[in-house]
DNA sequence: GGTCATAACGGGAGCGCTCCCACTCCGGGC
DNA sequence: GCCCGGAGTGGGAGCGCTCCCGTTATGACC
């Protein structure tokens, strides 16, 4: 394996020049540089990271926390995080929890991150106090996504704005029954998201003089498959819920495809609103409320970068704006905002 | 920043066997590793994988390069190669192309990841031979996963196999006319699955004795729009299709949802069949033939470190099973195979 | 009692870089 | 002619581990 000392031995010059020359840093000729990159080259030299990181105490890798890979959101916004990562030379060190809380475990409490990477990104997870401790102690940056964490560095959409413009796009259509489909904030995974949620629609609803209904308000898991349950139970009700507002799209596909099941129209019979605009809403022409995903990955990585670059800088709270998007699940009720005839 | 040696220093041994007692290697005295273990824990004591990879010449680190970790089936193969490299103590390294060919160049040519993984995963892109060279000179486990790739170790499944079983149950079923709708082997990424399952389904054809049709060849670009648009060109035409083998069941979904809009019905009108089982399939209870997706990843991972582990390991060629599963989309044509009333 | 495994441990030379601190050389200003 | 500053370069310590050889203690065995 061919080493810097190879290099300085074949231009004739020290691994200290040959070094400096690679990286580009100043107090080398041009002429130099460019013979000691050529030479690089053909012997197909390749600086070992081990070694720099030994030399510099830095590893040019960065760590990303992530729930669940296989979910498109995360997926997306790991995707957005690699793009701007590699664009400086940086590499990615992936962990997935999988919801496994012995993995979670493993991450945060064995400071495994220690020492591997220069800056961590964590993903929708609302770290305990005690995680928050490792996290501090590690003294890199940290970025956190999809939470509200005051005193951290995060980026994140204003959940409980997403929910009201939901809220107020059904309201603005005459909906006054409508469903929530939400999910619990217990578990292995804490987001902030769901609670913020839920209470962007029970504000909506005080707000708009509607008394709040408790079992409209049923938990979908954000799945699918959960979402087709709480549909199921929202639906089958005797005064069923004239729109039903899903915290997720994949929620609310799942309410879809029980409306169509049980035969009701959709938007007619039965408006349904998400959040997210999952690559599936247009797909199924759901209205929905965007957020930026990609771009939510992209700047996670940009601040942590940035705060690699500069010691005095401070942990940002960035929020992404939202938008409402109107496709063709939502309308103004059949009725004038009664029940639907069934 | 507690090393080795503050370790060493506090119960008063060797930095040398302080680190045998900490790698669980033979030659340390029971109670001695007892001490050197609780005190390490005590100071908050974390090896440096810098150090420890320059003096060992391993990172325990895997690269994983995967065209778009947006899509589930990548991303569902990253969990499962996640998984297992996390049990033995690996990380998973990132490499996400996202149909970028200069990330492409990136990740092969300049041999970034010599010295810094010990092993590399390759998904679903059949390397070009520049890139196969590359690969060699690393001198490292490599493993290909859903790519025939003689004389490297590879995990895939039997395309070829895989679409004469979906094929071979829509002509069980009495379909004579039918659809393919799959992908160019075109573009950056040169995946091996859409050429093997375009032949599994004309071989199956000419085996059935059926005359084959160009025009029912359709492309579909693996994606579910594309699914659509193939799905509009095969059924707009005076004499549609009774039955559709898409070559993935995103592609799928999207045949299901234009016939939908065309007011055909499914399967009475349409019989449509897939391949993967993706996370959907059930969703839209699609018939489809499952392949181990996630497992292709265990494997895969399984392969390498079994390769790390002994140098005496030769390439395997994994080929995991698939299964014909029977859901709600395909059935007998209305008039026994010929053209559907409509 | 002497010999000799064997178990347990220590010393210290690397691993391949980076970076601090020289050192040399050269041209300009006085 | 001398001094000085800056550009270009070299020497070599050190980063924090691992691992090859020692060395020492402990018993078993004859």
């Amino acid at each position: 394996m061919t080493g810097i000392k190879d290099v300085a031995r074949e231009v004739e010059m020290s691994t200290a020049t040959v070094s400096r020359a690679l990286r580009n840093l100043p107090g080398v000729s041009e002429e130099t540089r460019a013979r000691v990159r050529e030479t690089a080259r053909r012997l197909g030299y390749v600086p070992s990271p081990s070694a720099a990181g030994l030399a510099t105490g830095q590893t040019r890798t960065v760590a990303v926390v992530v729930p669940f890979v296989t979910q498109w959101f995360f997926a997306a916004v790991v995707q957005g995080a690699e793009e701007v990562l590699r664009e400086r030379g940086y590499d990615l060190l992936l962990y997935n929890l999988a919801g496994d809380a012995s993995a979670r475990h493993r991450v945060f409490e064995t400071n495994l991150l220690t020492k591997r990477v220069d800056a961590v990104l964590v993903l929708s997870l609302k770290p305990s106090s005690d995680e928050l401790d490792r996290l501090v102690h590690l003294d890199r940056p940290v970025t956190i996504v999809g939470a509200d964490l005051p005193g951290w560095a995060t980026v994140r959409i204003d959940d409980e704005l997403a929910a009201r413009t939901a809220m107020r796009h059904l309201l603005d259509l005459g909906h006054r029954r409508i469903g929530y489909v939400g999910g619990t904030t217990e578990g292995v995974l804490d987001f902030t998201a769901p609670t913020a949620r839920l209470a962007g629609y029970r504000d909506s609803l005080t707000a708009a003089g509607v008394e709040r209904e408790p079992a409209l308000e049923v938990d979908g898991d954000f799945t699918m498959t959960g979402g087709m349950r709480a549909a199921r139970e929202l639906l089958d009700r005797p005064d069923p819920p004239t729109a039903v507002f899903a915290a997720s799209d994949e929620m609310a596909i799942g309410v879809l495809r029980i409306a169509r099941e049980l035969g009701l129209r959709v938007p007619e019979d039965l408006s349904v609103i998400g959040i997210d605009d999952h690559e599936l809403a247009d797909f199924f022409d759901l209205t929905t409320v965007a957020q930026p995903v990609h771009e939510q990955g992209r700047v996670a990585a940009q601040q942590v970068l940035a705060a690699m670059r500069n010691d005095e800088w401070k942990p940002e709270q960035v929020v992404l704006p939202t938008e409402l998007v109107v496709r063709r699940t939502t309308a103004a009720p059949a009725s004038g905002g009664g029940t639907p005839g069934r």
